[in-house]
DNA sequence: ATATTAAACGACATTGGTGTCGTTTTCAAT
DNA sequence: ATTGAAAACGACACCAATGTCGTTTAATAT
């Protein structure tokens, strides 16, 4: 009856598997990693990987998931600066994030969204859409407090604000990605953006 | 000594190869494309597809090179009409072409650009830098064009204009194909976009 | 110590695709 | 018609990766 090891071992365990197939991920990109490379880097045998994960979409997905919590912490407003200069803090932080795009799981995520079956089943996999509904809210969630505290004005419909926001940060990435980051040259883009956007949101108290 | 048939039956007998392998792309994107798909498209056997095109990388850079012809030549400027109702028409010709993104090579492009080695070795296949390239340049003439008219008045560097333009366009691209057209509302985006090109680059005569 | 149980192992059959190569077909020159 | 060249064919050997399953190992309860 009793099981050989503990739930907390199990979990464990799990985590390291993650961590590895993290590592793998980030290298190889997702088309080109295969179980066997997480078998080598984990150091874990064939039969005992599969127990845990039955195919690499499935670990994944488990590595996205793993991944996630993190992000949407991002656009959490803080009362104890204005928004706007919440906003350019955030460009700033962007801008050592996308230059560092290499060892991040960016590139992994893309070929994912695009090629895996799972990814792109919307029935049965909502995940994609999900995902990007929640970057949306936070960031309107964000940009609505501002209007709400008079610091914005927005000329446009905020809605359309933040589709306009994710796709240029997306393409930013997508690019630098391909091209790197003295090419795209990452820092003179987001200032483009920042501008942009002070002329969308029109904060207060900016010249 | 003599060829069995001729150069030019040979030039269209290719060509009705990669028309076949565009279409296999448009359905299949890069990644899940076989050359037995290319095989069954076109109606060429296995031997006689690998005499025109040794392996699947080659095969769709060669599409590639067919295809791109037309793109650079949409930023030829014309002299009819002012650079901004250019742009705007431009604008609005994008909007039609993202939304039918599904019947074109946009995702094979992105898969194959992530993915492929040959796209990622910058030292001998530096494609991907000369066509960002093009297009940058292309669009910076533009711009440019405008300054010297007196037309443009803008506020940055055109170049990071330019720069800033390319990575929304991919952006909204990458994030319409994931997501499709009335999830990302390509036309409020561009309208966006509009906006803020028209922020940056002050047209004269534009309220 | 011993028994029990499931975690971990790794050999194996299977799959899906690649690129080659000897053969067949077909065209055009004679 | 005959013949020679090369285009087109398709069987085949090969490879890289997958997922399974019977066996081994090791932690815990007794």
């Amino acid at each position: 009856m009793s099981p050989k090891v503990s739930e907390a071992y199990k979990k464990e365990k799990k985590i390291d598997l993650l961590r590895a197939a993290k590592r793998v991920f980030i290298n190889k990109g997702y088309t080109h990693a295969t179980m066997q490379d997480v078998m080598d880097e984990s150091g874990m045998s064939r039969g005992g990987l599969y127990s845990y994960f039955n195919h690499i979409d499935h670990l994944f997905m488990e590595v996205l998931q793993f991944e996630d919590q993190e992000d949407i912490l991002f656009f959490e407003p803080s009362d104890e600066y204005p928004l706007w200069t919440q906003l350019t803090e955030w460009l700033r932080l962007q801008q050592k994030n996308i230059e560092g795009i290499n060892n991040s799981l960016v590139r992994a995520k893309a070929e994912f969204f695009l090629t895996s079956n799972y990814a792109r089943d919307k029935e049965n996999y909502p995940y994609i859409t999900e995902r990007y509904d929640n970057i949306k809210n936070a960031i309107k969630g964000f940009i609505q407090k501002g209007i709400k505290q008079g610091e914005f004005q927005p000329i446009l419909d905020p809605e359309h604000i933040v589709l306009y926001f994710i796709s240029f940060i997306d393409g930013l990435m997508l690019d630098t990605f391909q091209l790197g980051s003295q090419k795209t040259d990452v820092k003179v883009q987001l200032t483009a953006f920042q501008f942009s956007l002070k002329a969308m949101l029109l904060p207060v108290g900016e010249k």
